[in-house]
DNA sequence: CGAAGGCTTGATATGACTCAAGGAAAGTGG
DNA sequence: CCACTTTCCTTGAGTCATATCAAGCCTTCG
């Protein structure tokens, strides 16, 4: 129906994005959501994808007595709501000014077809978050509280500076209340851990929402993982399986 | 090269099995492994994916001081080891005698080019992987310890009587420190909260690898989370999406 | 029958939680 | 620009759930 302008677009995401999935959402209007508004809930009916454009959302799940779970944060370029359920099993809320771009399941399904070369790079997504998922759990069975902070702020590091942050400056966009539920710890326990780590001068602490790293070494040691991990498991994602 | 049996066992999967990926591993040999042997390792190459036809396994990540993780357990009818990376991320070990077939990453995929009504059924499959991943973390992240028993008990229970045991009936084919390195407890606590339940008239502790309920309603109410879930989360799966 | 592995039970320790209060930022309205 | 309010964060004191340590029992199997 919109078959005369699609040529542009597919031109214009070609030059832009030419292997990711947020291209099949270029045709989609940008809108825009402010810090604590809800995308959608869990439990809503799931009927859309979204491809965030700019800002950060946290994917929450909740149990029915009040105490929340952050399964995880996202950013630019994540896509948010694959899934095969009919509706959502978490909610997304927006951490800051976000934009982002939606697009119904089944138009997303339809372009997929138009674009095969697109289906692996779903598949690996996908496997890349059962993998966080893996992590997050193995986080969550048996690390320390400082475990677990320490292996959080070198995650956030990483993708800090892959957004272009200086390379010792964590960027966090969430509260430490959101670190928290993250990280299954009270508000108390986050604090106190980023106070006795800055004290012991791997981290300084300057405004809210960025931590300076001073001593990554230790805060890789501390992370209790070896944490080479993030360099060897090379993303040779896309090599044996194309689908 | 075995292209004359094919056929046949075409044929044969058809009445089996006719819509499941196990299909596509019916013309590997099978194999065996017994209790305490390991399929494959966390940091192998992963070459291989593997159908399990008989059989339980668990899947297990260790931190580099022996502090281990499970991640799941697997039955007759489920598929191990499909990831985008060149390496496992886990190991995948046999908790009784397994039988299982396995075959090349690269002739999974081509036959999945063949086949590309299983494709939706692969990425379906790797959506509940990742809602059973973000169920775990809820549990980990804010379960009590007889929460998190009860709610791994009602799931087994579900297993189990989709396999065919009583409607009372838990089979626990894994071992209590399993079982407690799955819910991130000790095996102490995980004796106890199964004595205490036992003691409420709860369960019922017969032999080893069986649990007996007696008030499946209590222990719903004892997971914490209103787990109508199991029911109402109806799987329209591949409802909406036919890539 | 003896050994080994798996499970239970008890006593004690401790890491993280809870409760409580105060301080620092950020936003609001005059 | 400054008081005011609200939200977010920090710090302290005390408690509790679960871990740890230790011992004994029950099964299974050779």
């Amino acid at each position: 129906m919109l078959a005369n302008i699609r040529p542009l677009f597919q031109e214009a995401a070609a030059i832009r994005e030419p292997c990711t999935l947020a291209t099949l959402f270029d045709r989609s209007p940008l809108e825009h959501a402010t810090a604590g508004q809800i995308v959608f809930f869990e439990g809503d009916r799931a009927l859309h994808l979204f491809a965030i454009r700019e800002g950060n959302l946290r994917v929450c799940r909740q149990l029915h007595d009040g105490r929340r779970v952050i399964t995880g944060f996202l950013t630019k370029g994540d896509i948010v709501g694959v899934s095969f359920k009919n509706r959502y099993l978490y909610s997304a809320e927006a951490l800051d000014d976000v934009h982002f771009q939606r697009q119904t399941k089944v138009a997303f399904d339809q372009q997929l077809l138009a674009r095969p070369d697109l289906r692996p790079i779903l598949l690996s997504q996908l496997c890349d978050e059962v993998a966080a998922a893996q992590d997050q759990m193995v986080l969550l069975s048996c690390k320390s509280a400082e475990e677990r902070l320490c292996s959080f702020l070198l995650a956030q590091l990483h993708k800090s500076t892959s957004l272009g942050f200086a390379r010792d400056v964590i960027s966090l966009p969430m509260t430490r209340l959101d670190i928290a539920d993250y990280l299954g710890l009270t508000i108390e326990t986050v604090s106190r851990t980023v106070t006795k780590l800055a004290g012991q001068g791997i981290l300084s602490t300057g405004r809210r929402h960025e931590i300076r790293v001073l001593k990554k070494s230790a805060l890789v040691l501390r992370a209790g993982e070896g944490d080479a991990d993030v360099d060897n498991e090379l993303n040779d994602t896309l090599r044996c399986c194309r689908h």
